[in-house]
DNA sequence: GTCCCTGCTGCAAGCGGTTGCCGCTTGTTG
DNA sequence: CAACAAGCGGCAACCGCTTGCAGCAGGGAC
């Protein structure tokens, strides 16, 4: 008779102290787990009795080594600080939640190259990837998106599907908006460059402007923060337009934070609408007129249908798709006034 | 000869081609990789420059069976909408992504149940886990914490390593900068009762403002968001205190808001200080004084202590590691008025 | 009564790495 | 020159689960 060692670490039971509990092999243990039905009625609830008691819980990752299935899929950000995806990130984790998916998150930090390195680190690991507002070249996404089902968010990337909200649509109620207040010029203040948004809105704004008989005039492009708009109210504070659209709500706030600072006031002399409605949009003073884009929506599609790239669907990845835009009418716009915006020498001279 | 069949998803190199590529055995090619210095340095270099050609990664699913070093570590909150987590997310990514790590994001929707269901989901593939204002109780956190190396912020659990701001020190600051000021009463409008932060905060404002001679009242329970602060200010209607402590900042914005709403003045007529330092408290109108956490820091000390312990640092269990806390000065306070603050009555009277 | 089919379960070979142990080469020592 | 140690590489057994295939028993058909 010998002494049993004192097993240090209870390790995890696995299949097969369930199946010893059970009376059955390993691989009836498996197949009651993973392929109802296959397995007979009684046998199987006898396992799943003994594995109740034993409190055994599949391990995925032993799972994933032979089907490749890891049950997780990444979400990749160009920029994690940035309100615009909080939303976007809580409809994305339900959805993977609701569908038994864990949901990786990494944040790019605006970097091509740590964007990369995540991508890397998470292709092994995950069965598909949401790719939010990359910073990689088209050609550098497609490639990736060979090596697993992936979705785009915020960017067209020709064959790989993708979804966007309706940035022409929510351009053309900006612009409408503002000509129902008597504006006349429309200007609008740029995103980053490489945003493929910031192109499209622009030129969806031109071109609803146009529809309107209403000039457009451009300024930028500026850092699309609260520091950028500042920034923005800085440049244009010589001739202040009677209305603005940013390309997001943040620029728009530091706008209105800007503007307000040179005593130049929102709505009365300037107007201003931002794109998203983030929730500080709501928060700041005067509340900010803008786009909204269906955030918590936007992340709920995006994985769902991922997952159903992943479970065999087939893709459109010849068209995005396009979910809508609205006009949320806060406080930050107004008719336009008489004589032309004040500049902050003539606000000065009011006082 | 036979014809080879078309080799249709070219499935990624393993140590085995690399191994038969360099001249090797697999188990040469694994130690080149993991085990620096056990192999020859020339064959090691035969084995890289092999690797390098085939694209060769090694597979993280298949690293973690046999060792259980899954590179990965999870970070479960609470609530993941709520604005406190942003900067504490950033920097626990940061510090994951620095260590080579992965991180798993989960949201437990203020759900102690989908809290347990994302714990369960994570832990047989995570390595440590940082559970950031956890809605479970302390019995059950102390059990999980017995299966995997465990952080928790914002709360104290005895005999788990803990992380929190220096809240005492906090309320201090804030009762001070209302007693410079010429207050006399201080009222501290109180978040969830199941808060372990907001326990500690009223407490600390008692003891602090009974040092100075001021008077202390307490408000709520509200939920912590900005709804909650505009129910507190119409609950305070009749009588608005001239200073106001409230558990976090979205309950400070949420009251200037309601308070603004009634045309009481903030700060001319009623202070507020709030907690926690989130952006928005640097966007509403007036900007709001705060007690700041190093919310960053938070995030990045968390997940750094957490892969200490991992590394068989020996955890402080103990007594909870405590980051300090600053007053960041704004303009949501100001001298206490004269005159008792004014009443809605008294306001509207005033124009 | 024999044969075949069906339904269920077990066997064993992986999935892609890791690692204890053994054995072969060298170089060193007495 | 024999004995020995150190350095290095290979063998093979895992890690926990999946799955193609085979075996077995029971029921129905002939």
């Amino acid at each position: 008779m010998t002494v049993e060692p004192p097993s240090l670490p209870p390790r995890p039971p696995t299949i097969y102290d369930v199946a010893k509990a059970a009376g059955v092999a390993a691989s009836t243990v498996s197949r009651a787990f993973s392929r109802p039905g296959r397995v007979n009625a009684e046998t199987a609830e006898r396992i799943r009795t003994a594995a109740q008691a034993l409190g055994y819980r599949t391990n995925p990752l032993a799972r994933a080594l032979p089907t490749g299935r890891t049950s997780m899929i990444a979400v990749i950000i160009s920029d994690i600080t940035n309100p615009f995806y909080f939303e976007i990130i809580r409809g994305a984790q339900a959805a993977a939640a609701e569908a038994g998916y864990t949901m990786l998150l990494a944040d790019a930090q605006e970097s091509d190259v740590l964007e990369r390195e995540a991508l890397d680190r998470a292709i092994p690991i995950v069965e598909g990837i949401v790719l939010a507002s990359s910073r990689m070249s088209d050609s550098a996404i497609r490639m990736t998106a060979k090596q697993r089902p992936m979705i785009v968010l915020n960017r067209a990337v020709a064959d790989v599907p993708s979804l966007v909200t309706d940035n022409p649509h929510g351009a053309r109620q900006a612009a409408e908006h503002f000509a129902g207040l008597g504006h006349n010029t429309i200007t609008y203040v740029a995103g980053p460059e490489a945003s493929w948004a910031d192109g499209i809105r622009w030129r969806s704004l031109r071109e609803a402007a146009a529809d309107h008989g209403l000039q457009t005039r451009r300024s930028g492009p500026y850092t699309p923060n609260v520091a950028g708009g500042e920034q923005a109210a800085s440049d244009l504070r010589h001739k202040p337009p009677s209305a603005i659209l940013a390309y997001n709500d943040q620029l728009a706030i530091g706008i209105i934070r800007g503007l307000t600072a040179m005593d130049i006031v929102v709505p009365d002399d300037v107007s201003i609408i931002g794109f998203d409605n983030i929730l500080a949009a709501d928060l700041i003073t005067p509340r900010l007129t803008t786009i909204a884009a269906p955030l918590h929506a936007l992340g709920g599609t995006a994985v769902h249908n991922l997952l159903a790239i992943i479970n065999g669907a087939r893709p459109r990845a010849s068209e995005p798709m396009v979910l809508p835009t609205r006009l949320v009418e806060r406080a930050s716009t107004a008719r336009r006034p008489r004589r032309r915006p004040l500049t902050r020498t003539s606000a000065a001279a009011r006082e």
